[in-house]
RNA sequence: CGGAGUGUAGCGCAGCCUGGUAGCGCGCCUGCUUUGGGAGCAGGAUGUCGGGGGUUCGAAUCCCUCCACUCCGACCA
């Protein structure tokens, strides 16, 4: 740590930057840092479990309430299945025992007894069969299904859940990775696999409407290897994206399932030609480790960026007052509040007991997209002062409050289209091309981050295995853009 | 789950080696002056030293054990 920063953290001097370490200095120290400051979320007395904190449960509020009626648009219907799974049902499908038998949470008792002054499960009410805490609900609601569809008039069936889910993790970040999540889980029956896939690849391309319109980010759409696959699937295609520091992270998936789970779980029905066929299903998701995200692309060494269309608050109000202009500028900026409220617009007056300077720190480390500040000066010339949370100090403006209520809607779209202007940059200027394995060392050992786009054929060179694990590197997946011909290689979350 | 590290006030840390029941900075509370890019002075509150066990007259400190968190792997959204 340099002496500034030590400085930094103990507060006595002015800081260099609101967050320390710098992204540069150690970026998994930032992140953390970033979601303390922001106050999203911490750890919880449960393992690997996180708590959201207000201001992160908003965010994910607001991608569930735009992206629910996207999805009820599309023809889903919402619904909710249980917490617990009897296991016997997680172990009807071979792969996909295989890959989430081994984080399962078990439930086995349903009592609990006094023991030596500690509560313990009764071994009278032990479970006939365990269940399994949810990992994903594609057993049982293929179950479900199976019971549902009977004839092709039943078809297809489009369904969703909010909910949380368990995965046993066995290395935990803040949003990235908990061993519970808060996601979507999306579960549709067809006829035939033409009804599956286009499904599939409809759903990935909302995700980039959404992604691109409401989060700012850009990334790669494509396909995962088959190594990369969900457990069950026959193709899984994926929105990957890269952060700050060149790692990739999964940020939407979605499955076609073939008839993999209609087989094991009986999902049929008749069709027009009178006999029973097999449904073709599929599953698809993303999680709140899209805070994670928008944290890792947008945010600096300042703290949080929110992008506009998604920010629990798009605009914090300061009060500037002296004793003598309180109750003038206080009046003042309610009234502003409403104005801009009137307009549709996410409005937070920050009147809480503080100092200035702490409320506007507050307002940057949680990324307020634009702070408005008013003090005695803009009320007597019924204007106001503001700044972009991107641009900093440089972009302060006073307008006039007529004039700000005009431009405030663009001001706020005009910061969302240079944010998703950066992050592509910076995507496009952190992938390279590579012919060959010995691309791939080269550019790993170089201590490059970034992706690493080579021909697909590489998957079938004997020599690429030891690069992978050399480097500890992943195949994301092969982009549509280049339609199967590349595949992206890069360090993982 | 393998390797490394860390758990002491809300946060960041010192004290541990060489046992004698706790300290610093920030934050917090009160008062006054302040308030437009992290304020100043004066007073004040806050800890079962991660949990359990052991050694000892006495444990934050020594020993055993469990737990949690962080980082690097393996696994995964």
């Amino acid at each position: 740590m340099t002496n500034a920063a030590q400085k930094n953290q103990s507060g006595n001097k002015k800081p260099r930057t609101a967050i320390t370490p710098t992204r540069e200095e150690d970026f998994a120290e930032w992140y953390q840092q970033v979601v303390k400051a922001a106050d999203l979320g911490e750890s919880s007395p449960t393992r690997g479990a996180m708590i959201v904190k207000p201001y992160g449960w908003a965010i994910w509020e607001n991608m569930q309430s735009i992206f629910d009626g996207w999805l009820k648009e599309y023809g889903v219907q919402n619904c909710s299945f249980p917490t617990l799974i009897p296991v016997s049902f997680l172990s009807k499908e071979a792969d996909h025992v295989e890959g989430f038998a081994k984080e399962c949470a078990v439930v086995t008792h349903h009592r609990l007894e006094a023991k030596d002054g500690e509560l313990v499960p009764a071994e009278s009410a032990k479970l006939e069969e365990p269940y399994v805490v949810r990992p994903t609900s594609e057993t049982i609601i293929g179950d479900a299904m199976s019971r549902w569809i009977q004839s092709y008039r039943d078809l297809p069936l489009q369904l969703n859940q909010w909910n949380n889910v368990f995965r046993w993790e066995m290395r935990t970040r803040l949003f990235l990775r908990t061993s519970e999540f808060f996601w979507h889980e999306g579960h549709n029956a067809f006829a035939g696999h033409e009804g599956a896939k286009s499904d599939c690849l409809t759903i990935i391309n909302m995700y980039e409407k959404f992604f691109i319109e409401y989060l700012a980010i850009d990334g790669f759409k494509g396909i995962k290897t088959a190594e990369e696959r969900f457990p069950g699937a026959n193709e899984t295609y994926a929105f990957e994206c890269m952060m700050q520091d060149g790692k990739a992270l999964q940020a939407a998936t979605a499955h076609d399932l073939g008839d993999n789970f209609a087989k094991t779980f009986n999902i049929t029905y008749q069709g027009q030609d009178e006999q029973e066929h097999f449904c073709h299903t599929t599953s698809w998701a993303f999680t709140t480790r899209m805070i994670g995200a928008l944290i890792m692309m947008h945010g600096d060494d300042d703290g949080a960026i929110m992008p506009p269309h998604i920010a629990p608050h798009q605009i914090v109000i300061l009060p500037v007052v002296k004793e003598d202009t309180r109750e003038k500028v206080e009046q003042y900026c309610a009234e502003l509040q409403e104005k801009l409220k009137a307009k549709g617009l996410r409005v937070k007056l920050d009147n809480r007991d503080l100092r200035t300077p702490d409320k506007m720190w507050d307002a940057v480390k949680s990324g307020i997209p634009v702070r408005v500040e008013v003090g005695g000066r803009e009320v007597d010339d019924n204007q106001l002062t503001f700044v972009r949370r991107d641009l900093g100090k440089p972009s302060k403006t006073t307008v006039s409050v007529d004039e700000f209520l005009d431009q405030a809607e663009k001001v706020l779209q005009d910061m969302h289209d240079d944010m998703l202007k950066r992050v592509r940059e910076f995507r496009d200027q952190n992938t390279h091309e590579g012919k060959s394995v010995e691309d791939i060392r080269e550019f790993f050992s170089s201590g490059k981050t970034g992706f690493i786009s080579v021909p697909t054929t590489l998957l079938q060179d004997d020599k690429l295995e030891a690069v992978m694990s050399e480097f500890s590197l992943t195949t994301r997946n092969m982009p549509f853009k280049d339609d199967g011909k590349t595949v992206l290689i890069a360090k993982a979350y």
